[in-house]
DNA sequence: ATCTATTTATAAAG
DNA sequence: TCTTTATAAATAGAT
């Protein structure tokens, strides 16, 4: 939308990548405040500048309503019932058995000496992101694979997603591992 | 940006503001990816349909980093950011005149008057690569959990993560593009 | 869902 | 930084 295209990449002069956040930002909260106006829906949107300045916009309820929200949508794959269940919960709670907010939780879990402890709820939590994740990820092939033409790259895509998917866990869950066992504190 | 103006504000017509939710929904969350990666800064945007249906964006860091992130943000730094200031104020004093719950761990206490209803579609194969995929991360995490000596260090592991969301973030961008007929080139 | 006339967002320049 | 302007992108209404 400007005098030339640009390529969706990171900008990697300093200054040009301050000028584009607040150009956009401006332009995206727009958004957010048109489409809560328009459609009266619950919007949530926080944004951190490059130099870490915070920017947010909520609208319908306070901010943490709508993040209470979206952390309240019940398990997108429960009602399936899934065959094998507990395991998927015994995977998932290993992959994801960090805080959630490792800089407000991770004091007390390391003086506590409890640094394996199991926290339920912020499992569940997770158990829950990643069945929204996958959930979206199949909503949206599902669709794509309406249109033939597409097939191709769609499942080439797909296969690239899966991979990735596989290997963020596999890196969350060593990255985990280091960050307990060798006790590196500038984790975050 | 369309045939005519339109005036922002409330759709009443159900139907139209589906329509416009739909396709504004689709639009902020380009907007939303976009500014990640060329800023590479976090973002959390958290939307619901008119019909209570979640989506959700968020990247360089999981939502619930940069919500945490958010709230460690002392109330009197934090600043609302609106467009069209003018028209809003009221708004704007409405919302910062509630009081503000920075407890957001309290999962409980939310479920009562916070239930959403997703609309999942049951697909048969849905379930079945769903179940294959996991089992396959399964699989994957156990083999490499097993080889400790992979991985050297913590900042690795962390760029090696970032790297890895970033390339999800776009593949499901391309995705996104892909409903638009846009041409894909090669995911890199 | 797809098309396209138009408005809106914004990249580069001033 | 703020404003201008040419152009890309989003989208309202129609199909």
């Amino acid at each position: 939308m400007g005098r030339v295209k640009i390529q969706i990449k990171r900008i990697n002069d300093r200054q040009q990548r301050n000028i584009a956040f607040a150009k956009r930002k401006n332009g995206i909260l727009k958004k957010a405040y048109e489409l809560f106006i328009l459609c009266n829906v619950p919007v949530a949107l926080i944004l951190f500048s490059p130099s870490g300045k915070l920017f947010v916009f909520y609208a319908k309820a306070r901010i943490e309503e709508t993040i209470c929200k979206y952390l309240a949508v019940p398990n997108y794959k429960r009602k399936i019932r899934l065959p094998d269940e507990q395991n998927i919960r015994r995977l998932v709670m290993q992959m994801y058995s960090e805080p959630i907010c490792s800089e407000l939780n991770s004091r007390e879990s390391l003086d506590d000496g409890l640094r394996y402890q199991i926290q339920p709820k912020v499992i569940e939590d997770e158990i829950e992101e990643y069945n929204v994740l996958l959930a979206e990820v199949e909503e949206r092939l599902e669709r794509f694979l309406k249109i033939p033409s597409q097939w191709e790259s769609l499942a080439e895509l797909k296969r690239r997603e899966e991979d990735l998917q596989k290997t963020l866990a596999i890196v969350q869950s060593r990255k985990r591992d280091l960050k307990y066992g060798m006790e590196i504190s500038s984790v975050e």
